[in-house]
DNA sequence: ATTATCTATAGATCTATAGATAATGC
DNA sequence: ATTATCTATAGATCTATAGATAATGC
């Protein structure tokens, strides 16, 4: 699983399949405990890599940790575009958007315990859902699709709206997920100012499907501009 | 500054208040860094308590730190109730509650900046805000002041968004926080059912003053019932 | 007499590095 | 020849406790 560039030669592969492991591990023990106290060793150990490997690779503990709440981001990022791709309308794409992440906490459940215990430090950060968001935010304010006086604070809303949400859902086994997340849908379009009875329709309509046949979300870009609406 | 009762003897005194030290200790060390992996011999020089007297109170390092976040969230509790005492419409609570939080960035730095990095697993606990936002939640969606479905969804968002607007304030010297906390108050408004003309005008309305002469908040209750407006 | 505090320390980690080993590039 | 990995370990913490000291209760 390429992140970026995949590597000219064995030796980066060899390298870089280490850095993954470190930084998978870390990624289990944030959604697991969020305990970052974990001895590097330990962390080590689970990665399967020699414990002096790791200084090979991260200064320190917390460059480690760092670098896995980016890369749980990154994957977030990208499942969200997959997802809302060739969808136009804001209101629409925020609503999804919304609605796909509670989804993403039975399907992507490492990333959403991450999230639960990092993510109020990246609302506004430009990895993961908040970039994509300040920009639909952006585009519903311009377009008068949104009535938002800023779009800073409007992210402040939705992104803390969302961590709220998440923290609901896996501190208390409660009820209907996807009811929540519809009516917490419903409730971030009228806090952006669409009126009541549009929110309403479009936090029930029906989600995009998966729209992939394959799984690389990087290697296939415009696939569904068939779908788009204009 | 007795937190509950006051104690019987000396003994007791003294005891509370090496626990008290250390738990200011913590609070300092939660604001500024929110490192956790500072030695409990460290933690025990800040509060000027020998080392070993920790173990007096405490049976770790987290459990003093959890302590320590709960006691910031009573002290925010407390100044908030002092504040919204006498006010009854829930609109007007919720929009007060959230700008008056804004403002205490400033005037109480150490408990918003223990929010900004432990609050996310505070938005549905029984200390601080949450458990008054979720009473005057409940109490307008049962009047029909407010059109919400869930109180615990609604007390997600308007949790989520505060913690949200604090991180966008605390870690970017940005404008002008308290019209920041104005348009929030607004969108959560209308995120609640709040029709927008209405929204705009109560989130701008002059905040309630601090209705105290005296600084001790626990021992003079009802003081501001003459305020109150049936 | 009782209880909390303090000082000192044993034992258990934990980090960072040095040096040996293994794999690949050229 | 180069580079990353691994093993082993020195030195630096860090935690938890034992025992001495000080303060208060009765």
């Amino acid at each position: 699983m390429p992140t970026s560039a995949p590597s000219i030669n064995r030796f980066e592969r060899r390298r870089a399949a280490t850095r993954q492991a470190l930084i998978h591990a870390a990624r289990q023990i944030l959604a697991e405990s969020g305990d970052t106290s974990v001895s590097i060793q330990t962390i080590a150990d689970r990665a399967d890599v020699g414990f002096g490997s790791f200084y090979n690779h991260f200064e320190s503990k917390a460059a480690l940790f760092d670098e896995a709440v980016l890369d749980a981001l990154d994957e977030y990022g990208r499942a969200i575009d997959e997802r809302l791709e060739g969808i136009g309308d804001p209101a629409e794409r925020v609503a999804f958007g919304v609605r796909l992440s509670a989804r993403m906490a039975e399907t992507h459940p490492e990333i959403m315990r991450i999230l639960r215990h990092r993510g109020l430090g990246h609302i506004h950060s430009d990895r993961g859902l908040s970039p994509r968001a300040l920009d639909d935010l952006t585009t519903g304010a311009t377009s008068g699709r949104f009535t938002v006086s800023d779009p800073e604070i409007a992210l402040s809303a939705l992104g803390g709206s969302l961590l709220g949400l998440l923290d609901l859902h896996l501190t208390r086994p409660t009820g209907d997920s996807d009811k929540a997340a519809a009516a917490m849908a419903e409730m971030i379009l009228r806090m952006l100012g669409v009126p009541a009875h549009e929110a309403l329709d479009i936090a029930h309509r029906p989600l995009p499907a998966d729209g992939s046949g394959r799984a690389d979300p990087t290697a296939s870009p415009r696939r569904a501009d068939l779908r788009h609406p204009s």
